[in-house]
DNA sequence: GAATTAATAAAACGAACGTTTAATTAATTC
DNA sequence: GAATTAATTAAACGTTCGTTTTATTAATTC
């Protein structure tokens, strides 16, 4: 047999691409043969290669597409505001929102980077280190306007994203907490953890670090 | 050729679980084969085999010792004192150290559980989740103390967790921060994101959250 | 409706894998 | 110092891997 009906580029492709996040995040990048992958998508394995030259040019691919998409998203929900702390709101609901979403393709770009060649690792690291830049950015103009109060922004930076991806470890939707209640209650961990003020208003003095930013 | 000289069971067993740690950290154990693992040692594959009867064998075990050795460490390190504040000092102290003692181990640790039988699995997790319980208890405790204010003491958990071990990703020996200086940090955002009050004495009041307790 | 292009199947290739078997030598025991 | 045990090598086994080649059929073009 060769062709079959009703087949179709773009949807196989697509298919593929699907399968292949799935198979990778359950199995690890290495113990996912192209041919149990080409049986996913119900395909003989050389199809594959029509679509994608090597087997790590698909991992590449699959990377670099949820990379964008992380990118894209940030620019999409960056506020206009200038305030430090409705800025690092909006960093941490988009962030947990979008893996939450994605939490097969999260686990595949965290976790298969050493199988990429040295080159493209350096391309996806590029575009990750991006992403914790804006972070940084949004922590250090908050010190410097007296909205956050921490000991070094860099070591923040990493903790806060460190404590924000590690959700998709655990969170199951459909079980304990919506995700809502989660993003609430990371949101009001942040604040805590970088020391925000109240930023408006002119609330009683309190021992207490819950109660620093109303959320 | 045979048994060479000077050989030794023990020195060569110790040998093979100090690189396979190494080997597997950096490439990942699917990625690692025997014959590699053997040549970093300086022995034929078939050698490896006197010692782990199988590839899993070994990983299990690698894994299994280490989460007895996280246990154990807690074990002794683990205050005698009641004080919320006291005991979460302590559990976060011990585990950054334990982690950034061992950075190639926890690698092996969280990555590869995925290559493990179901019922290795199942084993690994009892003690991760032991090791786990023992925050969510002094978290508990704290909140019953009245010494911390969280929303949900296992996301909680789970979140201080995350954000801990992290450290492991970007940290390395002798760069910007010392080890005494990233604990200190983390110390200091861990009691934050809880919301301690400061433990005794009469500070004077406060709108920040930054120094809920003194460090 | 013939010619062309797109999408696939079927089969094979060489390499590498985890593991086993058998032989061999060093160290230890008696 | 002979017998035994421990530690290892060398070679092979069957399987699976990523990938390539070739043939075949469906869809599209003109």
């Amino acid at each position: 047999m060769a062709r079959t009906t009703g087949s179709d580029g773009e949807k196989t492709e697509a298919a593929v691409r699907e399968a292949a996040v799935s198979l990778i995040a359950r199995l690890g990048y290495e113990a996912m043969s192209m041919r149990q992958l080409a049986a996913e998508v119900g395909v003989q394995a050389a199809a594959l290669y029509r679509y994608f030259p090597t087997k790590e040019d698909l991992l590449f691919t699959l990377m670099r597409e949820h990379m964008e998409g992380l990118l894209r998203a940030w620019d999409a929900a960056r506020p206009a505001s200038a305030d430090p702390v409705t800025r690092l709101a909006a960093y941490v609901e988009n962030h947990i929102a979008f893996h939450i979403e994605r939490r097969h393709a999260t686990h595949v770009s965290n976790m298969e980077l050493r199988s990429l060649s040295h080159e493209r690792l350096t391309q996806i690291l590029k575009m990750r280190t991006a992403y914790e830049k804006e972070l940084r950015t949004i922590l250090r103009d908050g010190v410097e306007a007296g909205a956050f109060e921490l000991d070094d922004t860099g070591l923040t930076a990493m903790a806060l994203i460190q404590m924000m991806t590690g959700v998709i470890v655990w969170f199951r939707p459909g079980e304990r907490l919506s995700i809502a209640e989660v993003t609430a209650s990371y949101l009001s961990m942040t604040m805590r953890l970088v020391g925000a003020t109240i930023s408006h208003g002119t609330a009683p003095p309190s021992r207490r670090a819950g109660n620093a930013v109303a959320l």
